[in-house]
RNA sequence: GGCCCGUUCGUCUAGGGGUUAGGACAUCAGAUUUUCAUUCUGAGAACAGGGGUUCGAUUCCCCUACGGGCUACCA
């Protein structure tokens, strides 16, 4: 690893589906990585399986990152001098099929001519209680229908005929392999007990293996990060590497750990098992039309979002555990990220949320929060006025959808008065003090919370009451429920006029 | 089954040869707010087990257990 190479990392999700929490929290390293050496954060799509090919789900990725504010420098939509970023268009450039040929011609690698079928037949027979699983290996390559077990003359009959075959990497039988990764040290692997991978595929696709070395050292990426699933198949990546462009440009490995679930590996169905979000936005399954919840559509804001992912394995070594983007692009560093996987906890999520709707900057609550209130119906043109309903209600909700609830009324008046609330503990003298706070109310010029406050208990004292009899009273009638922010902060923002106006229409009811 | 990774309160984690093992979420109990939420205070709650090494291990090493991942012409 040269030190003066220029930090460039990536991350390179397969469009296959939703993007789910464990995505985006690579994501989030990859990003926070490059701002923090001034590198460059690349989106490069992997696309090499047709058969997985989703329609929408690449544009999908790209909302998502724009909604976390995790802008790629690099991506298919904002390509740079690395291009193309899809690796179908690499592969349609002819970028990997030379570099199968050479590992080809080398004797690192061999074509195998063998059919799914073939493959079956191969695992069914070698399957025992104690192998369940029989690998392509060198155990068994030998048998099969290869470079490796049949004459020149043979495998060159079959190339000629158009035989449909894939390039398989030939592992040593003996040798152990080692490399350093960022975050577990160093790590060893019996190259012998790793089968031999398929690299390109009979449709001339690269898979992972071949594409993520060839495209990494295309790239010039010098750090790679992915998840911990990937680990076992390291030793064929240092491999390649090894054998195509040497281990010293080999990038930097760092295997996250996993975020887990209840039980095992986050996966979708968690989400709805569960009921939390596991994908960064809504997501449907164009083929089963079926729909994983997102955390944006269930009311997070992206600064929570960004702010839980990073804690889900990192901290500052501080008790600190609230961080804007900026902030964690200053103090992040790999070497304090956790080795264990962490498992998601959706409480802790809904707190950081809360934490952001209470010290996010008030434009950006009313970014977020004033269309769903349109949504839900609520003029909301007066955006100096939402901004003070929101600034008095934001304490009270957690997920964006709780503002409806808790900010409704200042949009409209409430459907339903609980009355019951007040009918109990209700006299003549209560109703002859709304009466006279009515007529106070009408006459008043400065129409302040504080203004509204004197006036009231005025009232109240010469009523022979105590300002406790009647605020409740007062704020079944503003609110229509024993709940929301302080009652003359209320009336002040509801206005004079509509002020009175629940008063009289509520009074009857308590009467 | 094999291989790899991991293991501190229920959860996320700090710490690291000698600490009352710290914080946060959640839980419970109080206080404040003449609503609710916020806020505040407090409580209970952890080093998986066994061997070493050491004057001393939660911390270092080994084994076991447990958890997780991988074991496709998927990524």
């Amino acid at each position: 690893m040269t030190a003066t190479r220029k930090v460039r990392v990536r991350f390179a999700p397969s469009p296959t589906g939703g993007l789910h929490l464990g995505g985006v929290r690579t994501v989030l390293y990859n990003y926070l990585f490059a701002r923090r050496h001034g590198g460059d954060f690349v989106l490069r799509i992997e696309d090499t399986d047709q058969s997985r090919y989703v329609p929408g789900a690449e544009e999908y990725i790209f909302s998502c990152l724009a909604w976390a504010g995790l802008e790629p420098d690099e991506s298919p939509l904002k390509p740079g001098a690395y291009g193309p970023y899809r690796q179908s268009e690499r592969k349609a450039a002819g970028l990997y099929q030379q570099y199968a040929d050479q590992l080809v011609r080398d004797g690192y690698a061999y074509y195998a001519f063998d059919t799914p079928e073939e493959l079956e037949k191969m695992r069914e027979q070698f399957r025992t209680e104690d192998n369940p699983s029989p690998q392509y290996d060198h155990n068994v390559r030998m048998e099969m229908r290869n470079s490796l077990s049949l004459s020149l003359e043979e495998t060159n009959v079959l190339l000629e005929k158009g035989i449909p075959y894939v390039v398989r990497i030939r592992m040593p039988e003996k040798e152990t392999i080692t490399f350093t990764d960022m975050i577990r040290g160093e790590v060893s692997f019996d190259a012998g007990l790793s089968d031999d991978k398929v690299l390109l595929k009979a449709d001339g696709m690269p898979t992972y293996h071949l594409a993520v070395v060839v495209d990494d050292h295309l790239m010039e990426i010098t750090h790679a990060f992915r998840g911990e699933e990937w680990l076992p198949s390291a030793p064929v990546h240092v491999l390649l590497w090894k054998y195509l462009f040497g281990l010293d440009k080999m990038p930097q490995w760092a295997h996250l750990p996993l975020i887990l679930g209840p039980q095992g590996k986050l996966s979708k169905r968690d989400g709805a098992k569960y009921g939390f979000p596991v994908f960064a936005m809504n997501w449907t399954d164009p083929r089963s039309n079926e729909l994983t919840e997102g955390f944006r559509e269930k009311g997070f804001l992206p600064e929570a979002f960004t702010n839980l992912l990073a804690m889900l394995g990192w901290n500052d070594g501080t008790e600190q555990e609230l961080f804007s983007l900026e902030e964690l692009t200053e103090k992040f560093s790999i070497d304090r990220v956790h080795n264990g996987g962490a498992r998601f906890d959706y409480e802790k999520a809904k707190w950081f949320n809360h934490e952001w709707i209470k010290r996010v900057d008030i434009n950006k609550l009313q970014e977020a929060v004033s269309p769903l209130l349109a949504e839900h119906g609520f003029d909301v043109s007066d955006q100096h006025r939402v901004a003070k309903v929101l600034g008095l209600v934001r304490d009270r909700c957690t997920l964006l959808p709780d503002f409806i609830e808790q900010a409704g009324f200042f949009f409209q008046r409430p459907a339903n008065i609980d009355a019951a609330a007040v009918k109990p503990k209700w006299s003549e003298a209560k109703n002859l003090f709304f009466t006279e706070l009515i007529r106070n109310f009408e006459l008043a010029t400065l129409w302040k919370a504080e203004e509204l406050e004197n006036n009231f208990k005025e009232i109240a004292a010469a009523n022979q009451l105590k300002p406790g009899d009647v605020l409740l009273p007062f704020r079944v009638m503003l609110v229509g429920g024993k709940f929301g922010p302080q009652v003359f902060d209320i009336a002040e923002v509801l206005g004079k006029e509509e002020t009175v106006r629940r008063i009289q229409q509520a009074l009857p009811l308590f009467n």
